[in-house]
DNA sequence: CAATACTTTTACATTGCTGAAACAAAAAAT
DNA sequence: ATTTTTTGTTTCAGCAATGTAAAAGTATTG
């Protein structure tokens, strides 16, 4: 199993990075300032490091030159907030490997875990940039391909907003098990989201309209009434 | 696999290299400054090393020609900061294979490696001095040959300028796959460029006014809203 | 060293997504 | 049957993302 090492002050960002983390099947241990960060990577030798900017005792910049300077190559994903301007040169003259502006979405850090790993740690069968494994999820007529952001129905690419896009994969990668509006909150949207869970419901609606034939008799996307809802595998008629 | 042998004192330009080859399919080595880079070439034998003129220890200079002098011929690419230095080797007559200034672009290296090798390389098999290996690419009426800078849209030459025809070309062998600004940008542009990843929206315009029929209603680059471009073969008509 | 071509910035127009609110409909509770 | 709760759906304002023209800044070329 891999292991994280997650490196920031706030502990809500911690938290949830944590769950979304180990729910992703990652090991996963943290450091709230930079001195411990810096320890524990050069101590707990994780996989990768995930790394905020702005730091208490040593801040995220500094922490990166020094792993270096001691030759540590982990890979690092650096966090920042939308307003440092944080330019590209500077990242790549630190050494990090790829950076993320909060707030971010749970999904979207485990994509950029999994694409620094992956290109980070196959050496032994480096891919070409031509072919990229095209993994999809197929539920009967549907097919999604996450990378590609894009989905069909009968071979007919369907006209997804990012949203609604985003919220189909989840769906889609969580088959059969009921997700509560929370959930699906809190995985698809900016961890900094302030507002109504019944958004879920409108978007909701909205996928239906697009991906099921009858969107009064949804078939893919089941109401779980006073849970949430369910992407299923619609049963052979 | 190809080994090439990356020999630079700047950290940056060493992660940005190994990231852009490993990409690309070479085994990398790296060494931070001339003696080690000097031994390294002795002792692993590369198939092509990238030397930095200015470099701790002992120069790139000195390090091309004591290795000629031991009779190492492995392939060099030579990377210069300035103009006035490149003089320099022009007049020494080292023995690099091929020059560079920085700062360049991640694709720019690629070509003259794989350049350099191919000319290098090829004595089992080797190539009629005029034929040049014409890999195209083809996407419905668009063919592009890489090598040679041309790109035609309906056996019609179109007039590109660099960056849009670099553009272009990445696009391409990305095709089918959503490319983000940032991506973009570190592939195409040099690596210094600091600005706004919205410069990317402007030649794609300028591109799609050139090969797009209608450029209201692009068919070969799809915006992707949220993410970036995606080039795509257009479905049949 | 102009002239020209190219790149980048700037500014503004345009698009279309998101989320709030309101209301309708359905299900459950009473 | 009536009320309450939950879910479905529509509408729309605000806003963020994108398109693009034109100006400004660079590089290239004859």
């Amino acid at each position: 199993m891999k292991k994280v090492l997650v490196v920031d002050d706030e502990q809500s960002i911690v938290t949830l990075l944590r769950y979304n983390l180990e729910h992703a099947g990652f090991e996963v241990m943290t450091a709230m300032n930079g001195e411990e960060g810096k320890d524990m990577a050069i101590q707990n030798s994780p996989d990768i490091i995930i790394l905020d900017l702005m730091l208490p005792k040593i801040d995220g910049i500094e922490v990166c030159k020094q792993l270096r300077q001691q030759k540590i190559s982990t890979p690092i994903l650096m966090l920042t907030a939308k307003d440092e301007e944080f330019d590209k040169v500077l990242g790549l003259e630190l050494g990090a490997d790829d950076y993320m502006t909060k707030p971010f979405s749970p999904r979207e850090v485990i994509a950029r875990v999994k694409a620094i790993l992956r290109r980070t740690q196959v050496h032994a069968a480096p891919m070409e940039p031509e072919t990229e494994e095209h993994d999809s999820i197929k539920l009967s007529k549907l097919t999604i391909y996450p990378e590609q952001y894009e989905a069909f129905f009968d071979d007919e690419l369907l006209d997804l907003t990012p949203k609604e896009f985003e919220l189909l994969v989840y769906l889609a990668k969580n088959k059969g098990r009921v997700l509560t509006r929370d959930q699906l909150l809190s995985a698809v949207w900016n961890y900094d989201f302030v507002g109504d869970t019944r958004i879920v419901d409108v978007h909701i609606s909205h996928l239906r309209e697009k991906i099921e034939e009858d969107s009064k008799k949804p078939v893919f996307i089941k109401t779980i009434r006073g849970l949430g809802y369910k992407m299923e595998e619609p049963k052979g008629e």
